[in-house]
DNA sequence: CTAATTAGCTAAATCCTTTTAGCAAAATAA
DNA sequence: TTATTTTGCTAAAAGGATTTAGCTAATTAG
């Protein structure tokens, strides 16, 4: 094991100081006046020994880390770990490294990783927030750290966020299968009371409204695992036998649905409508093909960065949040108009 | 934002040293001979103002960080982000922190990461190595830092790995297309001399050998993107009129696989037999689903884990690396024998 | 020619812990 | 009673950078 080099060693290799050692690495060379000719020389010795400062102490001293932590609830859920994924790669072009998590949507944990997350000194937090983070996530901000919501905000609590527009992409994906020519188009949701799930729910019943036609509601308990989704949507979809099509709010709920439906032996289109929140590669590739709302993942992720660059950037002393909501698209797939 | 506290606004509360505090945080108030009554005050306060140790202090004193390095080819891909959830749990369970990374399978940004790694101190490293990071991986081992290698080996090189029996895999899978009665089976796989490649393929081979009957063999490179294999696949079909049966070398080839015998309107397995190396969702959702050969990622996630906190653990000074082979499934679903 | 600036560099403090080396008082041994 | 050991605690060094405050010599101004 060859020993670290310190920025001592530098300094002493060319009898200089380690003040102008550090001042010329830290690109102060010009405002602290250190000559041209010494500087040069000083940054030729640092790439020729390939000296690297000791990231943990200029950490302790500078107080910047240059690490973003991201809290996801599931990164093996395609949705969220394509985001991490774009979020990655644009904050490593700007020098930043990615932490990430998964949440599991649990406050407990989401807590316990918000205090590693403080220990390890990120210097921005990018969050999709369990139900009952409020204050955590108020302490954060007013401790003064910059904080991203994603995918969800908190209501009543003024901070940054990036989300779509559930409620739209609701409304359209219901209006989609009324146009369609459904009848009694059922929604199956969690019950978790997330605000993206609610405005889900909630555009689902403006579309119903706005055709006179009544919803249908089945809200499955979060915790359940698959088995037991499926058994209750066929259940659901048994007993309510007038349901011809519908929504999942989410694209593992209509993955359970679509077993559920299959081991029923009911036909999509002819027998059910299916419409799913959220894309996934298996409605891609189901037979038939599965219409889906798709969230624009590349412009949450971008949204996402740009807004925690600016932030840690700091030049921006604008307290004023910054909301952004972005627009669904509705991909139409399987198109055969029903009866 | 409230002032953090230190370890001096604890010690000085009390009126005793701030080595005593120390001390008694870290466990060595026995050996240390501090009283059990000043001990037990210690930590009440500790507890009642919640103060917590600065992590980068403590890391640049020890020079541990408590954290892990993972790098996978890419985390999007549902294999990887599996094995980095399960791996990224446990080592929670024990006091670790998870960094993630993807490679792209990209030497460049592999060296990258690992330094990136280096500077923030990470304690271990995990990695699913490209091509050609021989060198690297082995100053990494050389400089005395727990590696684990994941998915695949480094030829000639005694390292730490967990990975399975690529070549049983794929044996077992060419095999069971031979017995349900194809007669001209081909792989398609990448151009990449990565090692389970290799392996796959020749199992393949040797499966048709002992058969015998001869291998037909696509290989694409592994940088073109989804369309390009999909009319490359298409193309081979097109040519290759005799052949009734593909052995897909990864999940993403098999996914454009899919997609390309779609469009050329083959049935599965009436026309063309298929069988996937590596399983994902789309398989078992695909009508009709698809056969394919299952990593353990649970197991392989525990043993990844378990032989890196072995290592980290230090009290193994026994240099013998630990090599794991696991074995994989043939998950059969579409089993309906052909002619 | 003297006074004020500027150029060019550096000593020492600082960030917050852990850990080494060791001191004074109390207890025990001789 | 004196010498030794044990108990209970602490001052100060170390870890490796950044940054503040300031010094000396060379210029420029007056």
């Amino acid at each position: 094991m060859k020993k670290k080099l310190l920025i001592s060693d530098i300094a002493r290799q060319l009898n200089v100081s380690i003040t102008t050692v550090s001042f010329i690495l830290n690109g102060k060379a010009k405002e602290k006046r250190i000559s041209d000719s010494l500087a040069e020389k000083v940054l030729k010795l640092v790439e020729e020994v390939n000296y690297k400062p000791n990231q943990l102490a200029r950490s302790l001293r500078t107080g910047k880390t240059k690490t973003i932590g991201l809290m996801v609830e599931d990164i093996s859920n395609p949705f969220f770990a394509n985001i991490a994924r774009l979020i990655e790669e644009k904050a490593y072009k700007q020098g930043y490294k990615i932490i990430y998590c998964s949440t599991e949507d649990d406050t407990g944990k989401t807590r316990d990783l918000i205090s590693m997350f403080r220990d390890k000194h990120v210097d921005g937090y990018i969050i999709t927030p369990p139900q009952g983070m409020k204050a955590d996530i108020q302490d954060l901000i007013s401790d003064g750290f910059p904080v991203v919501l994603v995918d969800r905000y908190i209501t009543g609590m003024e901070a940054n966020y990036v989300v779509v527009d559930n409620l739209a992409g609701a409304f359209n994906a219901t209006a989609h299968l009324v146009g369609q020519g459904y009848k009694k188009i059922a929604m199956v949701t969690t019950d978790s009371k997330q605000n993206q799930m609610l405005q889900r729910l909630e555009g689902y019943q403006k579309a119903l409204e706005s055709h006179e036609l009544a919803p249908t509601v089945l809200a499955i308990p979060y915790r359940h695992d698959a088995e037991q989704m499926i058994s209750e949507i066929m259940d659901f979809l048994s007993k309510r036998k007038d349901v011809d099509a519908v929504l999942f709010a989410t694209n593992y709920m209509a993955i359970r649905g679509l077993e559920a439906i299959s081991r029923l032996d009911l036909a999509i289109p002819a027998d059910i409508g299916v419409v799913a929140y959220d894309d996934h590669d298996v409605f891609r590739f189901y037979k038939p093909s599965i219409t889906a709302v798709a969230q624009p993942t590349e412009a949450i992720a971008d949204q996402v960065i740009n807004v925690m660059l600016h932030l840690l950037d700091g030049s921006s002393k604008t307290a004023q949040a910054n909301m952004s909501v972005l627009p669904t698209r509705l991909i139409v797939r399987n198109s055969t108009p029903h009866k």
